[in-house]
RNA sequence: GCCGGUGUAGCUCAGUUGGUAGAGCAACUGAUUCGUAAUCAGUAGGUCCGCAGUUCGAGUCUGCGCACCGGCACCA
């Protein structure tokens, strides 16, 4: 006789064992209608699942997070059905939920073509327009090996073999569709909500690429029409931050088909750069960082030292001559040890912190490149710092802070920290990776912030803590960076005497806050949708007239404003003011000032903001007390 | 690197079954001198990504490259 508690605490009696869907029934048509799944004792169930003895109860619908990803699951299945339906050759492998979605992948003969993916979209609405219903059944493991091989289906066989022995699997089957799954699902495809298919793309059978490659179908789904039409328009909004697209708006940089993956910096987006270089640099002085710099090519005996040579040079570019064999540095480290090596250290000189602004050139993967966002020549804010054990855990927990302080000058407020702990191939003694990690989780504890480990994510060399940039439309970017390594000081000879007058090996840490700059300018302009705060914009103020005859006047104001040390323009041609103010508007000038017969008198100028704010005629002392008022970093 | 797609004017794109390459915006010239998101008219602009091939004839068909886009794999 069980007794049902729902999540309000009330109580449902009821005289013999009830389905989930019976309780959903006996709270109200709407809820029963609506009900996609349940959830009993806290565990997600089918909605035909049996209840017999006393439990907590929810019913599960589209407007839960746990029923919006059962939805996608389940439609994940129906395309698993639709493609087999279309091309019964075609074997099904997995077909997860991930973010807003869902994908599957098939193996089969030849390629899905565009036109295949609109045919399977179609064969999908029709099943669902069948409302067949989804049945569970279980099966013991060996006998579903066998049963899913029986039909040809030799993945899905492989799949449960990795399945430990002796378990009891369950199926669902809709239709002639039967697939592996733990559920639970919809009860039927009539329940599914709005779906489209998106993407078709290949990737490995078990993510590795040394398997073969199977087919990708991805969609999207959700709850209702309304929800996927606002789905795909905010992919549509994401399209117009892209930093490929405002780059070429804005006139910012480019890249072409003589150099790919390296980028030709436009003065506007080289202004840009300036200014987040001449930002870092002061950081580096105030933070006691010596700037160096280091040959861009290298005997390459260096690099096999480091290690490098043996580990990467499937990705390092190579020059020759006269007869011998340089490589264009794709790190800087092994040049700062150079700089470490070159004068006897003493522990009282520890630690001792070099910074660059190194220009490293790595020869990526052909697929990997993304407009500036991932390139093969690119510039890291690199750092390292060499210093005794003891001291690690202090510099980590300083670097922490200052690394906070330049996200939040440039606009990130929220920041996640993780810590990547060792991998499966790694250098060195289970011991000293203990060791390691707990010296980074020490250093952030002592800085009271929260952190997320990544098991297996670490440097084969050490630990590292990883910095998350969340942007604007809430994606997150991995920047910075801080590892201990204890390693390549000892490959590369590093030695400094201790107070004893014994030779010791320093350790290394590794550090970047922005990472490559170009990577962090296309971040900053899809954070900020080109529209960079007054410290960073190229052009900070443009100045235009109204007719000729203010010409000599609107002139005279931004020298003015140039001789202030600010970014100002000015538009003398013959248009009109609303076209001058719409084009500078579009190309994000943070602040407009119009100048007419009416300021040219009064030496006032007319406001506007890029925003469309009108901040009223001034005169040009008012206007530069406001602008100095816009925000800029502060010191350290 | 792998799977799929794309490559035409500075930009965004159109181009039928193979038959002399187009539009809008931008540029340039002229007119207009105008008060807060597009003034009007005219002119000019192309190795149709590259190299081979098929054909009387290729932007269009075939092959091989290259680059870019979306994924996968990679990211010291």
């Amino acid at each position: 006789m069980p007794v049902i508690t729902l999540p309000d605490g009330s109580e449902r009696r009821f005289d013999h064992p009830v389905t989930v869907g019976e309780v959903a029934s006996d709270i109200g048509a709407g809820l029963a209608k609506a009900a996609l799944a349940g959830r009993v004792d806290g565990r997600l169930v089918d909605l035909s699942r049996v209840i017999g003895n006393d439990a907590q109860v929810a019913i599960v619908t589209s407007r839960d997070d746990d029923g919006l990803e059962i939805l996608r699951h389940s439609t994940a299945h129906l395309l698993g059905q639709a493609v087999k339906d279309l091309f019964p050759e075609a074997q099904v492998t997995i077909g997860p939920v991930v973010d807003n979605g869902f994908y599957y992948d098939f193996a089969y003969s030849r390629s899905f073509t565009p036109e295949d993916v609109a045919a399977i979209e179609a064969r999908m609405q029709e099943l669902a327009a069948q409302d067949l219903p989804v049945t569970r059944s279980e099966m013991p493991r060996e006998e579903a090996i066998a049963f899913f091989r029986d039909m040809g289906e030799e993945y899905k066989a492989r799949i449960i073999e990795d399945i430990p022995a002796g378990e009891t699997l369950s199926l669902y089957r809709q239709g002639e569709f039967i697939d592996l799954c733990r559920g639970p699902h919809v009860p039927s495809t009539g329940k599914l909500g709005a779906f489209k298919l998106t993407k078709l793309a290949g990737a490995y059978w078990r993510g590795d690429a040394s398997n073969e490659m199977l087919q990708r179908i991805y969609g999207t789904a959700w709850a209702d029409k309304k929800a996927l039409k606002a789905y795909l328009r905010q992919l549509e909004e994401a399209e117009k931050r892209d930093h490929r697209r405002i780059g070429k708006q804005l006139d910012l940089f480019h890249v072409q088909e003589e150099a790919p993956g390296m980028v030709f910096w436009h003065a506007k987006g080289w202004s840009i750069w300036n200014t987040v270089e001449q930002y870092m640099r002061r950081v580096y002085v105030e933070c006691g960082y010596q700037e160096v710099r280091t040959p861009q090519v290298v005997d390459v005996s260096l690099w096999k030292r480091s290690g490098h040579w043996g580990n990467y040079k499937e990705h390092m570019f190579f020059t020759e001559s006269e007869k011998r064999e340089y490589a264009l540095k794709p790190m800087n480290c092994p040049g700062h040890v150079q700089i470490f090596n070159h004068a006897l250290r003493s522990y009282r000189d520890l630690p001792l912190r070099y910074g660059e602004f190194g220009a490293c050139h790595r020869n990526e993967t052909s697929g990997a490149l993304h407009g500036i966002m991932r390139v093969r020549g690119f510039t890291q804010d690199d750092g390292h710092i060499f210093c005794t054990e003891g001291q690690i855990e202090e510099e980590v927990a300083t670097f922490h802070e200052q690394a906070m302080k330049v996200y939040a000058d440039f606009g990130f407020d929220d920041v996640a920290v993780k810590i990547a702990l060792r991998p499966d191939v790694r250098l060195g003694s289970d011991e000293d990776w203990d060791k390691a990690e707990d010296t980074l989780r020490n250093a952030l504890r002592r800085c009271g912030v929260e952190w997320e480990e990544l098991p297996g994510e670490g440097a084969f060399y050490s630990p590292k803590v990883e910095y998350h940039l969340k942007d604007a439309i809430g994606r997150a970017w991995q920047v910075g960076t801080i590892q201990a390594d204890y390693h390549m000081p000892l490959k590369l000879d590093a030695e400094y005497v201790d107070e004893h007058s014994e030779r010791q090996t320093p350790v290394m840490l590794h550090r970047a806050i922005l990472g490559s700059l170009e990577r962090f300018i296309g971040i900053l302009i899809e954070h900020h949708e080109g529209r960079f705060p007054f410290w960073l914009a190229p052009i900070q103020i443009s100045v235009m007239n109204i007719t000729d005859r203010q010409a000599a006047y609107a002139e005279e104001v931004r020298e003015i404003l140039r001789k202030q040390g600010l970014r100002a323009v000015s538009d003398l041609r013959n248009e009109k003011i609303g076209f001058k103010i719409r084009e500078h508007t579009l190309q994000r000038i943070p602040f407009l000032l119009v100048v007419g017969d009416r300021e040219a008198e009064d030496r006032t100028v007319a406001v506007r903001t890029r925003a469309g704010e009108d901040l009223g005629s001034m005169s040009l002392e008012t206007l530069l007390m406001r602008l100095s008022e816009e925000p800029v970093p502060s010191a350290f």
